[in-house]
DNA sequence: CGTCCCGATATTGTCGACAATAATTGAGAT
DNA sequence: ATCTCAATTATTGTCGACAATATCGGGACG
């Protein structure tokens, strides 16, 4: 039951996909410059595809360009990441209000197994690893599909999830707080199994804005230390 | 003090407006295909720029493409505008909290000289035209602007704007209103004075609510008559 | 010594042609 | 007459080459 991912059938999709994921786990550094042809030749392919495949990530904010310049991956600032946590607590708590409205049993069932599955490895691995790190985000994932909008869906998903990850990779410090996390998500689930939209909004907009405001108090209190990385231009 | 429109400076950038500007009013049918050769043609440039520009179209929800299949311009569906509505009303919603704690008075002096415009315009033409057809829209852009987050400005300026331009297009019947409509957007701003970020989402909130609902009561009263040609896939 | 201008180099934008895949047409069988 | 299937046509995906533009370096001038 998990996504149904229609894998690519195009050159440009999956040097799409390889590159996106190169950016995302950090193998290629935020702020790099990248010249077409060097990356066409690594990844064995014209420039045609590559173009198009720079210009998908360009939409996903991966990637920035500027037209007889040339593109670079996206730099990671605190600023922009903030920015994407206010869009979320927007986006996912309207996500929430529509799930209550229409989103089926068995949906809500599968959201609950989701849950119990985290769990069950927080407690074995007492709330580092895995929870916080991919979990939760499927865990949002699939409330934005549970909302049964195309256009939030695919906001949320396509546009901001990846982004999401690539800031996971590179702030793996703070995000603390599982126990509280997985509470908040399992509360966001019986809201939804009460059909009760409004409180299903208040909780996850509660819920997100409480992680921002986790990472914006680690950010000021750490200014300087080890997260000021995140300012820098890494060039090459 | 408008925005600051950097002109295209490439082919792929000029038949992307112009085909954009196309579809948004209609010259070229919803639900029509696309032929690469013919367009490319059309537009006087390479099947390599226009499949850039169509690629764009895609991320805007403009036109639909399937690998090896084709693109076709986006067909309207009541659903979809409904969708829209509902990310308006979250992001805009949000877009008013941020601008109320962060956009300087000059700003807001300018959302008030935008309304007295309109004001002025609606006064002479009694509520028809002008205001509710691109007026509206915007301040609606302009509000985007002031959150001063780049991410939500660039889903509801650049992704969801010219969708909605598209469907007032089409939807040239109900969009009343405009009296209320334009003493909202006062209200918005006169919260935004204040600096109250709750009350300001609310009213915007309310406001994007209200004129969903406006549009769901005129399509379920009119089923069948006139508004039910959206759902016709208008092939040619 | 710093700044500005100009030529060489590299990179991007655009084009036309070829290959791969889908849509269409027509023939044949039931 | 209709359905199935194969050959044909048309359209999309990909490639390599050319043109336009920006970047980098050296030299002249203030």
């Amino acid at each position: 039951m998990t996504q149904a991912r229609n894998l690519p059938v195009t050159m440009a999709e999956r040097v799409f996909e390889a590159i996106q994921d190169a950016i995302v786990r950090g193998d290629i550094a935020p702020g790099a410059k990248i010249t077409e042809p060097d990356l066409a030749r690594q990844y064995g392919v014209s420039r045609g595809p590559l173009r198009e495949a720079l210009q998908r990530l360009e939409t996903r904010h991966l990637v920035e360009r500027i037209p007889h310049v040339g593109a670079r991956v996206a730099s990671l600032s605190f600023e922009r990441l903030i920015d994407i946590y206010h869009a979320r607590e927007a986006l996912e708590g309207m996500a929430c209000r529509l799930a209550a409205s229409h989103c089926d049993e068995a949906e809500i069932a599968s959201l609950e197994a989701l849950l119990d599955e985290h769990a069950a490895l927080h407690e074995v691995r007492e709330g580092r690893g895995y929870f916080q790190k991919e979990g939760d985000l499927d865990f949002h994932y699939r409330i934005a599909h549970a909302s049964g909008n195309a256009i939030v869906t695919q906001i949320l998903c396509e546009d901001l999830y990846h982004l999401m990850r690539m800031y996971r990779y590179k702030f793996s410090g703070y995000r603390g707080r599982p126990h509280q996390a997985l509470e908040e998500h399992r509360r966001i689930v019986a809201a939804l199994k009460e059909r009760d939209g409004d409180f299903a909004e208040l909780l996850m907009r509660r819920h997100i804005a409480g992680a921002r405001r986790t990472i914006e108090d680690a950010y000021r209190q750490s200014r300087g230390e080890d997260l000021s990385e995140i300012e820098e231009n890494s060039d090459e």
